[in-house]
RNA sequence: CGGGUUGUGGCUCAGUUUGGUAGAGCACCGUGUUCGGGACGCGGGGGUCGCAGGUUCAAAUCCUGUCAACCCGACCA
């Protein structure tokens, strides 16, 4: 392709909207303009990144032995009704009515769709398993749009559905996509992990995010550099933690003034920070208030509480509700309060010796708190309950965990007999049983692939981009395009590296030097190769690798051959 | 939805405090010089100052309302 041809509009300053950098990027280097907030239009370069992550993915799938098929976007509400989805998506579903007053939604995902399509017309286990993929749009208005590309409201996503006769057969369709991811993140030059991740409100067995380093991402990981293991900070377990044993002292009621904060409190009796209990007050949907307790130097983590209690979503208390169990904000603990709350207490704070936890009195603690022999056991529920930190013992092998920060590219999920179930959609096995298709789900964010490979490789001239995933692999720049000398050698050039197979832009703009070589360094070719009259005198062609900013002259003669040498590296 | 910030040519922003004929740089068009790291001169086009009301002789500027975008929290590929 030939740059005069090619609308890749690049701006000299910042677009105010854009804060990541991936999003500053991809504005100023001419690939996505703004539709509306968190829509966006993919110009030709973003086009061309996001059709080459979409080949390895499509070939990554089909290799899986997944077949590639094409669902509306606009879906009945009728099968998200059948499967309970319709109330539980909440407002983050696009809705709409046709002329007749029948309602739809802008597909934010396509279980019921996909589960509704093959029920009824698989009907033996002969036919599985299945494996049907699709890439496009999805939508979901997002609370708060933001970062470009990694949360909008309208993005391309691949999502593809495994149905099996078995739970051993998911498991192994699982693996296949498991791997397949892997395949397709490595391809496209990212430094990734896979961590072991929450299923969710969606439910269902095992599931692991994969997750590209940048430390601008906005989900944090935790993992071991001994052992394997890694997980989202929401899913990491963590063992117990053991406080020295003490003699028991008798509990004691101390005042401590206007001390509604760990920090005051510790500061006001001075004790460290990890003999104190800290309260957490939330509510779910149905308002039902849940207390959760854990060490005061911890984290408590929502998603496991979740887990623990069976609540849907949480929510901060309304004071209202804490003191409708005779609690008091700021100065709670389980103990004395009346029925009518959800206590969750973390299970390291079970085995603290002697700590400081509210009174469910205003500007009044408790000191000399045993968990073990001052909360009733009968009343509370036990569970680990609290975030990740840095230096935690690995759930695996002990050593301490690393913290990283990433940015969640794909998913995969064992679903199990969720939607099959509320779908009614079944087969026969093999004793002619009728039994609920097994299945998976698993996704990857196109656009949000393409700007994690941005936020991960980039430098102060604009983007680096790998080879497999660049919009085009090689540009060729003639210094002057107006001399025809220049121009014609460089086509020569441009027309035998096409011949080579290789994604080449000749950048035959009119415009000065400097100009063309910022945009090149911007948009991030991989390789560039300059033509000028010092070349054309010398028989020979410059190139320069964009990674590293080296530079190497080559003969005419030979200069192909090396470019796709160099190529083979990038 | 709560908290914060901002809306002025395509982009970045000044002007708003103290009302008085709408500005700069970049980009764009013409032209000449220049030509390997975002050139320079000369000439030119382009803005109902987010929108709607109000106050005033007079509103980008003051008041009321409203919309949108961005940033911080809960969601997710």
């Amino acid at each position: 392709m030939k740059a005069t041809n090619l609308y890749a509009p690049t701006l000299r300053e910042t677009p105010a909207e854009a804060e990541l950098l991936s999003h500053k990027l991809m504005l100023r280097a001419g690939f996505i303009r703004k539709a509306a907030g968190g829509m966006y239009t993919y110009l030709p370069l973003a086009w061309r990144t996001m059709k080459k992550i979409m080949q390895i993915i499509r070939e990554e799938m089909d290799a899986a032995g997944g077949q590639e098929i094409m669902m509306p976007i606009t879906q009945p509400a009728e099968i998200w009704q059948e499967s309970g989805r319709w109330a539980v998506y909440g407002p983050e579903m696009m809705r709409l009515k046709d002329r007749h007053g029948r309602e739809f939604c802008l597909g934010p995902t396509h279980e019921e769709m996909v589960t509704t399509l093959i029920s009824g017309e698989v009907r033996s286990y002969k036919q599985l398993p299945l494996m049907l993929y699709q890439i496009q749009n999805k939508y979901r208005d997002e609370i708060r749009p933001r970062f470009g590309l990694m949360r909008s409201r309208e993005f391309v996503m691949k999502d593809l559905y495994s149905f099996d006769k078995d739970v051993d057969g998911m498991n192994i369709s699982y693996k296949k996509m498991y791997d397949a991811y892997s395949n397709i993140f490595s391809r496209c030059g990212l430094k990734f992990r896979a961590v072991e991740a929450d299923n969710g409100a969606i439910g269902g067995g095992h599931s692991h995010e994969f997750t590209v380093l940048a430390p601008s991402g906005e989900s944090s990981i935790a993992f071991c550099e001994n052992c394997d293991y890694a997980a989202s900070d929401e899913k990491a377990e963590l063992k117990i933690i053991f406080s020295e044993k003490e003699e028991l002292k008798p509990l004691e009621k101390v005042l401590t003034p206007n001390c509604h904060t760990i920090e005051l409190v510790k500061n006001f009796l001075n004790v460290p920070i990890e003999k104190t209990i800290k309260a957490v007050a939330f509510q779910d949907d149905d308002e039902s208030l849940i207390l959760a307790f854990v060490r005061g130097d911890h984290e408590v983590n929502e998603i496991k509480i979740l887990n623990a209690t069976g609540a849907l979503h949480l929510h901060m208390a309304e004071e209202s509700a804490i003191n409708s169990v005779g609690g008091c904000a700021g100065f709670m603990s389980p103990i004395g309060l009346k029925d009518g709350a959800k206590i969750v207490v973390d299970q390291t704070v079970m085995e603290m010796y002697n700590a400081v936890a509210g009174a469910n009195e205003v500007d009044t603690h408790f000191i000399n708190v045993t968990p073990k022999r001052d909360f009733d056991a009968e009343k509370i529920i036990v569970a680990d309950i609290r975030m990740v930190q840095e230096g935690d013992p690995c759930p695996h092998c002990g050593k301490k965990l690393k913290m990283t920060r990433g940015i969640e590219v794909g998913q995969v999920f064992t679903l199990g007999n969720k939607y099959s179930k509320s779908l009614n959609a079944t087969f026969l096995d093999e004793s002619g049983k009728e039994k609920f298709f097994e299945m998976g789900c698993y996704g990857i964010g196109v656009g949000r692939t393409m700007a994690a490979a941005i936020e991960q490789n980039n430098d102060d001239d604009g983007i680096i981009w790998n080879k497999n995933i660049a919009p085009f692999e090689v540009v060729i720049v003639p210094v002057n395009a107006k001399e025809n000398s220049q121009l014609d050698y460089a086509e020569k050039i441009y027309s035998e590296l096409k011949n080579f197979g290789v994604d080449v832009l000749l950048d035959d703009r009119k415009e000065r030097a400097g100009v063309k070589f910022k945009d090149c360094d911007l948009i991030g070719y991989p390789i560039r190769v300059t033509v000028s009259p010092k070349t054309l005198e010398n028989n020979s062609v410059e190139i320069k690798i964009r990674r590293t900013g080296e530079i190497f002259n080559f003969d005419r003669e030979i200069c192909v051959e090396k470019i796709l040498e160099l190529l083979k590296n990038e």
